[in-house]
DNA sequence: TTTACTGATTACAAATTGGTAACAATTACC
DNA sequence: GGTAATTGTTACCAATTTGTAATCAGTAAA
C-alpha cells in the first residue's frame, strides 16, 4: 500500500510495483490509508513522512495499534537529508525509509528485500524440533521445557538433539559416538550414560529410555 | 549487450563502450538475444526496438521472464519521436530508453549512469536494523543506542552489525571470522572475544551472549 | 613529529566442560 | 537364585574454552 498525497509518485512507485507483480493498492492521506489497512491488510506499507493533515509519523503510529498489522512493514519515503524524520520514523514504529527522490530500481530491490524478510521471519525454519512441551532450538542453542529455558553444554546440546530427531528410534551406543563424537575420537565406556544422566536431570527422568545392549532413546 | 539487425550500430556503440572499459557481446535479433543473454547474463541490454522477426518490445517481454535477468537493466534503442514505443516499452519491462541517433558521448553517459543505478540497487536494505533501541544505520556507519549517538571503530561494527542480522541466532567464531575479518585472514585465539569484550564495555553487558564451544549471540 | 586510536597479540586468570574411575545398581539369562 | 554383563551414580580432575588486562605495531589525525 502506497501512501501520498502526491498522485504522481502513487502512480509511478505503483507502476514500477505493479509490474513486478505486486498488488498494490493506494491511499492519498493518513486517514485513508488507516480505513484501507484495516481492510486490506497489506504486507508492505510505503508512507510519505510529509503530508496534509495526519503525517506519516502519526499515520504510522495508528497503523501500529491495528493488532491485524502486527506483522505489517512499515518504511517512509523522505527526502534525503532529512535525519530527524528518520529518528522519529523509527519511533513510531517504522522498519525502514526510502529517500527521495525514488530511483525505481532502488525501490523495486528495497521493496523485494523487506518482503523477503517479513517471509523469512514467518516460518522459523526447520532449525527447531518440538516435541510435546520440548522445544529445541538449534539455531540459538536454546532449549524450552514447559515453558522454561534451559541452557545446555554443547555435548549434552548434540546428544539430545540427536536423539530428539527421532522420537522413539533407538540409537545405538555406536552411532550416538559417531553423530556426537566423531568417530575418530575414543571415550571411555561409561561417557554417555554420564551425559544421559545429566540430561535426565536436567530433562526428566522419564524422556530417556535405556535399551539394554543397544543404546538409548528419546520418547515424549 | 546489444541488440540490432544493423551490423553498423553494432560496430559503432560496441567500440564506443568497449573503450570505456565495458565487455560487450552482441547480437543481431531477438532470438539470439535471449539465447546469448542466459549464457552471459549481462548486466545491461540494449535492444532495438525495430528489428525482424522478433521485434525489441517482444524480445524484452521474453527476456524479462528470465529469472537470471531480473537484475539486468535492459533499456531500448528507438528513433526520435516515436513515443508510443516508449510506453509499450516500458510495459514489457525496460528500464530506460536511448533514442536515434545516436550520440557516442551521450550514449556512454547513460551507460554508466544506468549501471551506476544498478550497483546501488544490488545492495539494498540491510542498510538499517533495528532492535529493540538499537539502531544500526550501515549506510552511515552509525549507531544510535537508547537515542544516544555511539560511534564504533570499523572491525566493531562490522562484528556488532553481523550478530545485530539475527538476534538471537548463534553465529559460530567461525562463521563471524569468515564475515568479518574473510576466511583468508589468519587471527589470533582470542581476537574474537577482545571485540566482544568492547562491544559489552560499549553498548552493554547484556546484549551479548556467550555460548560455550558455539560462539556468540546477541540478544535483545 | 607527536598524538591518538585501531586492531591484534600475549599471557594469565577464571570458568566451564567433558571425561574417568570406582563402585553401586540393575538386568538378562541360565 | 546366582552370575555375568550392562548400566547408573558420584566425585573428582584435567582439558578446553573464555575473560581480561597489558602491550605492541601500524596508521591516521593533529
Amino acid at each position: 500500500m502506497l501512501v501520498d498525497d502526491e498522485a504522481d509518485i502513487l502512480e509511478i512507485v505503483g507502476y514500477n510495483l505493479s509490474s513486478e507483480g505486486y498488488q498494490v493498492t493506494t491511499a492519498k492521506n493518513g486517514v485513508e490509508a488507516i480505513e484501507k489497512a484495516k481492510k486490506h491488510k497489506p504486507h508492505l506499507i510505503i508512507l510519505d513522512v510529509m503530508m496534509p493533515e495526519m503525517d506519516g509519523i502519526e499515520a504510522c503510529e495508528k497503523l501500529r495499534e491495528i493488532p491485524d498489522l502486527s506483522n505489517t512493514v512499515i518504511t517512509f519515503l523522505t527526502a534525503r537529508g532529512e535525519d530527524y524524520s528518520q529518528v522519529a520514523g523509527f519511533d513510531a514504529g517504522a522498519d525502514d525509509y526510502i529517500t527521495k527522490p525514488i530511483k525505481p530500481k532502488v525501490l523495486v530491490s528495497k521493496v523485494k528485500a523487506l518482503l523477503r524478510r517479513l517471509k523469512e521471519s514467518e516460518n522459523p525454519s526447520d532449525t527447531i524440533i518440538k516435541i510435546g512441551e520440548l522445544i529445541i532450538n538449534r539455531e540459538e542453542y536454546k532449549i524450552t521445557n514447559k515453558g522454561e529455558e534451559i541452557i545446555l553444554p554443547r555435548k549434552e546440546f548434540e546428544l539430545l538433539s540427536l536423539l530428539a530427531t527421532k522420537p522413539g528410534k533407538v540409537f545405538k551406543r555406536e552411532e550416538i559416538l559417531d553423530k556426537v563424537w566423531g568417530n575418530e575420537v575414543v571415550v571411555g565406556g561409561r561417557t554417555i550414560d554420564v551425559h544421559i544422566r545429566k540430561l535426565r536431570e536436567k530433562i526428566g527422568d522419564k524422556s530417556f529410555k535405556t535399551v539394554k545392549g543397544v543404546g538409548y532413546k528419546f520418547v515424549d
